[in-house]
DNA sequence: CGTATCGGATACGCGAATGTATCCGATGGA
DNA sequence: TCCATCGGATACATTCGCGTATCCGATACG
């Protein structure tokens, strides 16, 4: 066992990634200094240098920080389910949700993403950590859907890209017009009709009536 | 008038401005040396200082070339519309197109969109630029929706506006996986559904038969 | 045919961020 | 209490891209 071994690196870690985060949002990726981020993580660069090696290597942790927090945005989703039945609004309304700081979040995985579309690096690492997450969101779908009483009519896996899709597009452009477009209004209003459009009712719902409320379509009568 | 004054200016700033586009997709916006722009459009950093007072201005002239193209898109994508009517179907075939040098554009676009989260001033361009293209689009939707007897019961801005977020993200989504999901897969998978899930029948269409087919949903049977 | 002006090239100095190498204080075991 | 090691700070040299200032060739007008 070491000697002199404390216990401070991890919350010098944690700091940094948290500024990087902040940092990384307001200038960008390539736009922020080192010593900015240490010097908002109340450090100085030697703290970078003993943690990094570089601030790719740097980024890469922010973007693992970012999958364990959206794999408890779902299981939190998840968590809110009541045990009575959902309606297609209600779905819609969980998958809507917008957390606050999802603004900085937004703007990392962004450039995370266009880092990735010009490295194939970290491409393989963004598929990989998308595919888990989407796995996840498989799941809770399903489990919406299924207390929902609703059997789903496409492939779940692509139905989630969809709906990833339209998060993302939609919070830059709610981003981007802040007081004309708040962040979740788009999905609030479109997301039942979609979500009628690739269901159709179970056959054995679990509630016979106030299945398909505020306008939401009825499911194609035709098969999909 | 002057002495001078040659007309080579305008095909300078022409071969400047597709330079950028190529570099900033490379290497982004920051990352991005004018050295190399110059290089590449065959030039030396004395032409960019004699078009350019900054890197920022190329970057608003770049994107307002975007918009151009943008327009000419919508426009041609009008033209191709034959005279026989319309399915549900083949709107999203149109709607799903994506340009084979889509991608360079995404990714200055979308870094573009990220510096207007972060400038208001950018933020403002960006914002009127694409009020402009969504009035374009939302004729063109109008005049599609129309020929195939459909009637929208969405606003048709929000609804363009969702179908943009919806090509933004799906877009993104492959060009990191470029071998698993192929540009504009989604929205042909997906677009069918949404539209009529957001049309219904108009009261005297433009067909008898034929209006839905491929599997797409029929319209709602209540009110949206 | 000369010349004024324009478009673009060349040369130079500057500032800034990086990475490394070294140093210091604090921690925890002997 | 002493000291070995770790975490982080400080100091320094280097690199790199930027912007400006000046220069040269070409074009079009008199």
């Amino acid at each position: 066992m070491p000697k002199g071994t404390t216990k401070r690196r991890p919350q010098t870690l944690a700091r940094l990634l948290d500024a990087a985060r902040e940092v990384f949002a307001e200038s960008g990726f390539e736009g922020a200094r080192i010593e900015d981020i240490c010097r908002r993580a109340g450090y100085t660069r030697g703290a970078f240098y003993s943690n990094f090696r570089t601030k790719d290597e740097l980024f890469f942790a922010l973007f693992d920080a970012h999958a364990d927090r959206e794999l408890g945005r779902i299981a939190r989703t998840a968590a809110k389910i009541g045990d009575d039945d959902l309606t297609v609004g209600r779905i819609a309304e969980l998958l809507a949700y917008v957390d606050p700081d999802e603004r900085t979040w937004f703007l990392v995985t962004t450039e995370f993403t266009l880092y990735a579309i010009r490295d194939p690096r970290a491409a393989r690492v963004l598929a990989d950590h998308d595919a888990r997450l989407r796995a996840e969101a498989v799941r809770l779908l399903r489990d919406l859907f299924d207390r929902a009483g609703l059997r789903p009519a496409v492939d779940l896996d692509d139905l989630v890209r969809v709906l990833v899709a339209m998060r993302e597009g939609a919070l830059g452009q709610s981003y981007v017009e802040p007081d004309r477009l708040a962040p979740g209004a788009l999905a609030r209003r479109f997301l039942p009709l979609l979500l009628a459009a690739v269901t159709t009712p179970a056959r054995g719902p679990r509630t016979a009536r106030g299945g398909r409320p505020d306008g939401a379509a009825p499911p194609p009568r035709h098969a999909v």
